[in-house]
DNA sequence: TTTATATACGACAATTTTAGTCTTATTTAA
DNA sequence: TTAAATAAGACTAAAATTGTCGTATATAAA
């Protein structure tokens, strides 16, 4: 419980191969696959996210990759794990309009609303620890 | 993930539950299970992780149950989840001696110093939330 | 224009973790 | 002696995570 996915570690280990990189060359899913021993098919898909949310620019074909689109003190560790987990928040119940069918315990287990408040604190601290600080 | 297991939110619950109903009289994993609607079996084996820990203590037997050893302001969130769950940090390289047999990137990932950072900041806000502020 | 290299992405399979159940033993008040 | 309760291990079911496969598309360079 409250572990980190493989997703996410692999995630933030290539955010920061890519920050350490940037100097205009493109780095590709291969090369990161076999620098740090992770599966090329996980690394690649954790790119593709990148490329989805904006954090890097991706170019296709022979001599293409991954860019950083920002410098690592305006990307987040909030925006790395964002781009790979659609779902992190540590109940069920903490979205904003959640109902029974987010949890039958909704209702009645009375420690939502102390929970809505460490989520607040886990994800500022997401939010305020930079990809710089990761390096 | 990022996620609390149901066996944590079950325990926060129910260590809720002994510190509103302190007066004198024992709770039963019963009382709490249906109370809350939670699988009673679930709810005794926190329970008896509470006595293990000594936050709380137990009476077996007829009118038996458990009444909590301290007060709700000397019980942390980190007590209470100590108590069910043995190992709840985000990487499996947390612990102070890790090595390749934890996680065999542990050599090459470079992102183990920062997580370690991280990780001490959820603990310490997990110690420093009191029981008293989850009534 | 062909080939090699790379991203894009959905579907699937294997593995691991979590959640819940079953069973039996022991303790104690009435 | 009985009913109510804790104690605890083994087992099963369900869900989530992790990893793989296959195919399509794009592009640089020979």
């Amino acid at each position: 419980m409250l572990k980190l996915s493989k997703k996410t570690e692999y995630a933030i280990m290539a955010a920061r191969h890519l920050a350490l990189n940037n100097s205009g060359h493109c780095s590709t899913a291969k090369e990161i696959a076999e620098n740090y021993k992770i599966p090329y098919q996980l690394v690649a898909k954790v790119l593709q996210n990148f490329a989805r949310t904006e954090i890097a620019a991706s170019k296709q074909g022979a001599k293409g990759g991954y860019v950083l689109n920002k410098l690592p003190e305006e990307i987040s560790l909030n925006d790395i794990i964002n781009a790979v987990e659609k779902n992190h928040q540590i109940t069920e119940c903490m979205q904003e309009n959640a109902n029974e069918n987010n949890c039958t315990h909704i209702n009645c287990c009375k420690i939502r609303d102390p929970l809505i408040e460490i989520q607040r604190k886990i994800d500022n601290m997401f939010a305020q620890t930079s990809l710089k600080q990761i390096l």
